[in-house]
Parts: structure tokens; sequence; C-alpha cells
DNA sequence: GACGCGTGGTC
DNA sequence: TGACCAAGCGT
């Protein structure tokens, strides 16, 4: 076990002056946001860019301030709600999970990590979040930024590789402060710090608080590693794939809440093997449904 | 453990 | 300009 820069007063100091100046103010951030809100903003953020999701939490927290309000909505109105912010499945988890959190838990997003896993569409990361960010519990938030950020400044590597999510949780467990309320403010300035400064493409090391300490800037920053070969996760492709076609599909009955003839959906993509199999995964999860007359929809809006 | 799952911005 | 990237989760 090498020793552990980033679990010195020294550094914990450092990120948190850093994040005292240059964090951005999200309303999720506003000590007045309550759990629910936490919660919202972290399945939202799964994947998208945080800039893209502030105007539509916004607009969520507003109409849906509770879980219950969004528990009785119809589904069709939760995607559309959704709007572009991409992985819409995410949006039918979300919805499952404020009805689970206001049948069993009082309406009111539970703080127990382990509770909080029981829960539809939240994983180890979220789990983690909402404790550290509502609850201000110090536990780890391990997330692609965090883990990025201790593979440069600890370990001297480009990136972060494949997780593992033992490890990865012990590792970062080890590094936190030990009084609770600096813990959990240094846990949302790690991940703040991989954001801006520590990022994936162009890293600002000339502005980096971190630069005398970090063993990737003192290699003399690798592009890949010599003992894993520099293997990343596997790029994700999109281009011809199902997951366009599924976009493209949605495209329409988001436009069409009175639903559409199949001979509408039949022009989005030539090929009909693949567009068949993309509709019938839309229907399989719940996003779409067809209605006795042959209507396509949004799930829950034609009957 | 590998894979499928959206969308738009960036260089 | 197309490849890369963005606060992961479920199977």
């Amino acid at each position: 076990m090498t020793t552990s820069y980033l679990s010195t007063p020294a550094a914990h100091q450092r990120i948190l002056s850093w994040f005292a100046e240059a964090r951005r103010p999200f309303p999720w951030r506003d000590p007045r946001t309550n759990a629910w809100g936490v919660l919202v903003s972290e399945v939202m953020s799964q994947q998208t860019p945080m800039t893209r999701v502030e105007p539509l939490w916004r607009d969520w927290m507003e109409r849906w301030p509770h879980p219950s309000d969004l528990g009785k909505e119809p589904t069709a109105e939760v995607v559309r709600a959704w709007g572009k912010l991409g992985y819409p499945r995410r949006a039918l988890r979300l919805r499952e999970c404020a009805q689970v959190v206001a049948a069993q838990y009082q309406d009111t997003v539970p703080r127990n990590v382990e509770t909080l896993l029981s829960l539809p569409g939240v994983g180890s990361y979220t789990a983690r979040a909402v404790a550290c960010f509502a609850y201000g519990d110090n536990v780890p938030v391990v997330d692609t930024n965090v883990r990025r950020v201790v593979a440069r400044v600890e370990h001297g590597k480009p990136d972060q590789g494949k997780p593992r999510e033992k490890a990865d949780l012990a590792e970062v467990a080890a590094l936190l402060p030990e009084d609770s309320a600096t813990g959990a403010r240094f846990s949302a300035a790690l991940m703040e710090f991989g954001a801006l400064v520590c990022t994936a493409r162009t890293p600002r090391c000339e502005e980096c608080v971190l630069s005398d300490a970090c063993a990737w800037l003192a290699a003399g920053k690798p592009v890949w590693d010599d003992d894993t070969h520099g293997r990343r996760p596997t790029p994700q492709k999109f281009t011809g794939t199902d997951r366009q076609v599924r976009g493209l599909l949605l495209d329409v009955v988001r436009e069409q809440p009175g639903g559409v003839k199949k001979a509408v959906l039949d022009m989005v993509w030539p090929d009909a093997i693949q567009r068949e199999r993309a509709l019938q995964s839309l229907l399989a999860d719940g996003l779409m449904e067809c209605s006795a007359a042959g209507l396509y929809g949004l799930a829950g809006e034609l009957s």
C-alpha cells in the first residue's frame, strides 16, 4: 500500500479551499433543498451533464415537490417531462422509486445507504450521494470523477480504468477526513474538482491546487499505463444502434399525445428488422404502449 | 463482468 | 468531422 496524499489534512485543506471558491451554485446544493430534490438531481445526472439537468430539475421540483406527487403521475407525463435528458428508463425508475418512498417511507427519502440501495434506479453511487449531500453523512461517494482524480494523483495513471466496486469504495473511504461534516464537504469537493479541473480530456493542470503532489503530473502525464496497457472501458457506440432507433421512435410519440399509426413509426428508420426490435423493446420496457385500435404512444396515455 | 441504454456539446 | 465525453444502473 503506497502512502496516500489525498488522505492528509494538507490535501483536504487545499481541495476544500478550492471548492469554497469554485463550486457551481446548482439549486440542489442550496441548503433548503431536501433529500427528494437531491435524489432527483442525482438520477438526472447519471451519464448526463449537470448543465443540461438544471432547467429540467427546476420544472420537476415545481411540479412534483414530494415523491408522492410524482408517484401518482401517469408514466406518459413523466416520460414527456423527462424531455431529452436521455436514457428515459431512468424516468420510469424514478417514478417507481417515488412510489416506494411514498408508500413505505412516509414520503421521506431514506437516509440509510442500504435502504437507499433497495430503491429502483438507485445504485452504489446515487445511494451514497444522497446520504452524503442530502444528509451530510461521511460516506465514500465514488463516481467517475473521483476515481479519475485518485487514479492520477495517487497512482500516476492517466485515467480511472475499470470500476472495482469494493476496492474503489475502500480506497476512497480511507481518504475521508475524520470529522463527519468536513468529510461530507470533501466528497462533494473531490467530485467537483474532477469535473472542473482534473477533467478527462484536457485537465487544467496549470490551475490545479494539487499539481506539486500529483503522481501523474510528476510522471510526465503518460497517456497510458505500462502495466494495464491503458485499457479503457468499452467505448460506447451510438450511430446505427438500437439505442438510436429507440430515440427516434420515442421522439415521434413524445410529440403525439394521441398516439400514431404504425406507418408513422415506419418512417423513422429504414431497416424493418431493427425498427421492430427497437419498438418491441420500448413496449417491453414500459415506455410505450399499443392501443386496441392499433395506435402507438407513450405508455399510459392511450387507454 | 460485459453489455445495453439517449442525447447534445466539444475539439 | 467524427470520435470522445458526460455525478451510472440493471441484467
